[in-house]
DNA sequence: CAGCATCCTGCGTGATACTG
DNA sequence: CAGTATCACGCAGGATGCTG
């Protein structure tokens, strides 16, 4: 088992380590154009899942908690009742987002059901 | 739960979708410099896997068969014994080819232990 | 050489309920 | 509001052995 994260070896695998899981992209960006809330993430992702899928709490708050700690995002806490929180992408998170802008870029002109289905020939 | 991947809605969900699996972007990287037989491809993903890692027929196969139904690559079987089967970029995957160059350029500046500890600040 | 068949396991993710 | 706790499950992905 590969467990250990062999960083320099494979820059794509540790890219794969740090985007995994469903909703860390569109969490970072979403964050692009500034700070959200909890729940203001939570409602983002709602609208563009697909519709009916909720997105539980507990995977959110593990892909937050795993964003922060790969440093792409931090995470700040205005003490007290009621709760809020705001989550911001890091420098690093920021420097990250043209990346993420390639990709949709890519996936708009490529992954549209028409490109899917044309491309059997090539 | 989404099983249809709602591609219009969200192209990084289909995008995680189509690379999801811990070979797919290495392969494009190692088919970005023209056609590979099955065998260079699995032992190229060795070398930067971590040395020890071995990857199975059953994984290999499964990934490759997932990027020719991405339409990413393309499989081509020259008839016959002994077996030879090579896979290639196709225009689609081609094109694929510079994202995948961002990631790991990304990857290369950021993904290294030393920029993760200095981020802390941030 | 380039796979396929079978079994097995951990982890990511969802459902549901509860809390400071 | 912003989470945490517990339960459950499908599936990626590894091990091993066989084949055309």
């Amino acid at each position: 088992m590969a467990k250990a994260i062999p960083a320099r070896a494979c820059p794509v695998a540790a890219f794969q380590k740090m985007i995994s899981g469903k909703y860390k992209l569109r969490i970072v960006w979403d964050l692009k154009d500034g700070p959200r809330r909890y729940g203001e993430i939570r409602s983002g992702l709602l609208r563009g899942a697909g519709g009916s899928a909720e997105i539980t709490p507990r995977v959110l708050s593990r892909e937050l908690k795993a964003l922060t700690e790969s440093g792409l995002i931090d995470r700040k806490d205005f003490g007290e009742v009621p709760p809020k929180v705001e989550y911001r992408l890091t420098r690093k998170g920021k420097s990250f987002v043209p990346v993420v802008a390639a990709i949709r870029e890519w996936g708009e002109r490529n992954l549209n059901e028409a490109a899917a289905l044309a491309d059997a020939a090539e």
